[in-house]
DNA sequence: CGCTATCTTGAGTAGCGTCAAGTCATGTGG
DNA sequence: CCACATGACTTGACGCTACTCAAGATAGCG
């Protein structure tokens, strides 16, 4: 069915899984690819790559040599500032493309890791924009995954410009119970990978904040909170939180 | 020298001045693209629109027409959230590419206003991507333009979760100096286009805040500021404010 | 089983927001 | 060209949200 990888290094040790066989498929890269260039893409991804928890996937400064899409797992980049301040830019989970951020200099511009042991396919980017030029319905994609993390990036802007500690962790718990109900897991109970300082160095809320707002989510019903697991009871009444009107 | 337009509406009224003769070649979509193809990029972009101040570029939810290069004068984008909350997302000036958050869902996810008179150079976005397939240097702008706005707002993104209201707007005010100078205008003195609520808005802050930190700058001798002329004396100790250590 | 990282909760505080009053600039129509 | 209206800005007083510091509880890991 699937011709033979006909360049690159030999991934030994890894089995190849084509993107056509993918469970991620429509959620990822090739989303919107037809049957016929699927082929063209598998060997695209050419290699998969493990990753243990707490391990780098890149780091700011290092060099552009792919994109890569999470198989699975669970990971978040961290934006450094000269003086030390880092701060958490994203969360992010299987089916999403990373590294973008190194394009525009061929550096990436900031630091990806583990939050749980993972495994991401490597996109040679050269490559991909070379396939992108033949395949316009993977460069249309590639366009629609930039722009989905440009919009995305407003939203966080939103959040942190005009929100209030509570609407920020309301808007955050919803957030992560639509991208795991999307994924096909449960969007009312799930274990959260992250501390409550990356949740809070996130948020632009400081650890002890996040807790407190946890403890009073729970105390009115809203939610479950034990330790790491999270239990929505009342979506409806985080929704509120959100967008109730000011003034 | 250059070959007619060989489709799409005449435009009337508006001198059609290509961008192999634009000044801002380098700074906008063209930069990287050589000679012989450049002739192609001008038919790309085949039409101006002049904005009024306080007139809409585009709204959100508006469908993607077309992505937009600024030739002349300065523009906000805001997004907004359904409880009519509003953030400035950026402030946009000459040489830089609008529109791109549309991509992802083709309409657009937020406001595009001139806060000047304007004018904008219009790039029909399907061409754009077909042109892109041909032009490889052409492609490769696109990707570092869009890249470069997600790295933007990670900056953005630290600046609003980790930085104090003086950090914040030092880092305003070097940002926009920094801009200016890319353009060949002084970075040391210059007009604000936008008012104390908009820069605001952008920075996460009051506009009242806005206006006590730049008096506390004046008073500290780092920046003479009358009403919307800004004139840096200390660059240094703007610098300063941002990066110095904390703990 | 003990160590360490993570989390919770409390008390006190600082920074920014809110409200309010007044000044200053801009532009419009008489 | 001036008077006036309107929007933009400044400054002060006060309040509240989230931060800081601290102590103790809990979970997870080796």
């Amino acid at each position: 069915m699937k011709t033979p990888v006909p360049t690159g290094p030999v991934d030994v040790g890894h089995l190849r899984i084509a993107c056509s066989s993918c469970s991620l498929r429509e959620l990822c890269l090739p989303a919107g690819i037809d049957t016929r260039e699927m082929e063209r893409v598998d060997r695209l991804v050419n290699r998969r790559r493990k990753l243990k928890r707490g391990e780098h996937l890149y780091r700011a400064g290092a060099p552009l040599a792919a994109l890569y899409a999470i198989r699975s797992g669970f990971m978040k980049s961290c934006v450094l500032h000269d003086d030390g301040r880092e701060q958490v830019a994203g969360f992010h989970m299987m089916g999403e493309l990373l590294g973008m951020d190194a394009i525009s200099s061929s550096r990436h511009m900031c630091d990806t890791v583990a939050l749980e042991d993972s495994e991401v396919c490597e996109i040679p980017f050269g490559y991909l924009e070379q396939l992108s030029r033949e395949l316009p319905s993977l460069q249309q994609q590639l366009h629609r995954i930039m722009s989905r993390e440009i919009v995305r990036d407003y939203g966080v802007m939103l959040l942190l410009g005009s929100m209030k500690a509570e609407e920020r962790l309301a808007a955050f718990l919803l957030n992560l119970s639509q991208r795991f109900t999307a994924r096909g897991y449960s969007g009312t109970e799930f274990n959260l990978r992250m501390t409550r300082e990356e949740i809070g160095s996130y948020l632009g809320l400081k650890l002890e904040t996040i807790s407190r707002v946890l403890s009073r989510f729970q105390q009115d019903g809203l939610i479950v909170a034990r330790h790491k697991h999270i239990r929505i009871r009342d979506p409806e009444a985080l929704r509120r939180l959100i967008s109730q009107q000011r003034q």
